[in-house]
DNA sequence: CCTTCTATTTAGCAAACACTAAGTATCCCA
DNA sequence: TGGGATACTTAGTGTTTGCTAAATAGAAGG
């Protein structure tokens, strides 16, 4: 049997080895095994501290949370100052800074829940670092000469937007309004504050709206035609 | 029972309804069930088409993939002419305007993989378009003042190519050296191909190499130091 | 040494998964 | 009108998943 250790110390022990599990594997792509493994202990320990694997993953993104308290605090001062190119400004500032500031919780919300396809294994290892170099330098170069001023500030931020939102950024920059540790919070009662707050500072979307990041219909009709 | 197809039809209608399942929820988020009622059969259909789910993923982007063959043609002269900057900015113009011309694919390719944390049902759908239009917007103000050109600039081409290598983006645009319809071929055996023809242009990393997007430790020692 | 409390493990459940054997319906051509 | 070929379905399989009841081991106090 393992060594014993206070609650707290058992606690903090399997935030701290899974979260490069699920940045390595992702959220879906992480067993309770392969976190009970990392944490050296057995599943129903980490049952003991969180109630399901999402809690464990909330946690994760909690505790790092907590260390960005101030500068949400700074944002909810801009936020109410009602300079919404401030609060914006601020918000993607905050992101960039978060992740030069800590590259695995980076990699937590910007990759963590990408799975890897099969044979991405070594792939991924070993392709990686030479393709990121490549296209860096690549539109760093560009970026310098002018060009890529639009297409890549959309698909950059589409990227980079989507993945953070829905990995927890948002409850990462707004702690006291999304609980992400209050599963039974609704997706709706989430929207409603959210929208609600952005109602307030009198936002309204530059532009009409991009490619509507999703087709009305969940599973097609199975009458649609299926002309050759 | 439903209406008989022939082989053909049947199959490219499931890739069809396929493509939209997976953008949608993820390939692992996707279960065969539902890319089966998506294209209005049964499992067995779907066995009789593709050998895997894996191979239904791979018939996508290959799909996909054939309708920009002669863009990857034009990169294949590039490759050979040697000169690495072209080279390497026609990969990213390729990425850019392969998500513009098909956002579904783009779509697929970026957020492909994407699994949404439970409560992201409602919370994407409806905060995504807010989400995106303030962020990209103050991005875009931001880089025509000259800022982020550096950070943002990383963290985008990260966050863009970290994906988009992930989930086929390299088959998409080296679909003669990269076959993912065939998964025997060893992640070994990509690697040497793709490095191999990096080495033969001569290719060095411009720099010596950001935060290493790994960490060593797959999966921590058990014995390691518990702190506090 | 004995009791009690808590940390931890053994062993396994029910559900969901990718996938399939074997049978049924529909088409096509003689 | 038959008979073979092919599209499709029913009804599962074995495995893996998230998760847990119940038993065990160690620490703390008397």
């Amino acid at each position: 049997m393992k060594v014993r250790m206070k609650s707290g110390e058992r606690r903090a022990d399997i935030v701290r080895s899974a979260i490069h599990v699920f940045a390595e594997k992702g959220f879906r792509g992480t067993t309770t095994r392969e976190l009970a493994a990392a944490a050296g202990v057995t599943e129903p320990v980490l049952y003991q501290h969180f109630h399901t694997k999402s809690d464990l993953y909330c946690a994760i993104i909690e505790a790092k949370a907590g260390e960005v308290s101030t500068s949400a605090a700074a944002l909810a001062e801009l936020a109410a100052s009602g300079d919404d190119r401030a609060f914006f400004g601020a918000i993607g500032e905050a992101i960039l800074r978060r992740y030069q500031e800590d590259p695995e919780l980076g990699r937590l919300l910007l990759f963590g829940s990408l799975e890897r396809h099969e044979m991405a294994d070594l792939f991924f290892d070993r392709l990686y670092a030479n393709f990121y170099n490549m296209v860096t330098g690549y539109i760093r170069r560009r970026m310098r000469q002018g060009a890529f001023r639009k297409v890549n500030a959309d698909v950059a931020a589409r990227g980079l937007i989507g993945m953070l939102s829905y990995h927890g950024l948002v409850t990462l920059l707004f702690p006291k309004q999304f609980s992400i540790s209050k599963p039974r919070q609704t997706a709706d009662q989430m929207v409603s504050v959210f929208l609600d707050g952005i109602a307030e500072k009198g936002y309204r979307p530059e532009e009409p709206m991009p490619p509507a990041p999703r087709a009305e219909s969940e599973r097609p009709d199975s009458t649609h035609s299926t002309g050759s």
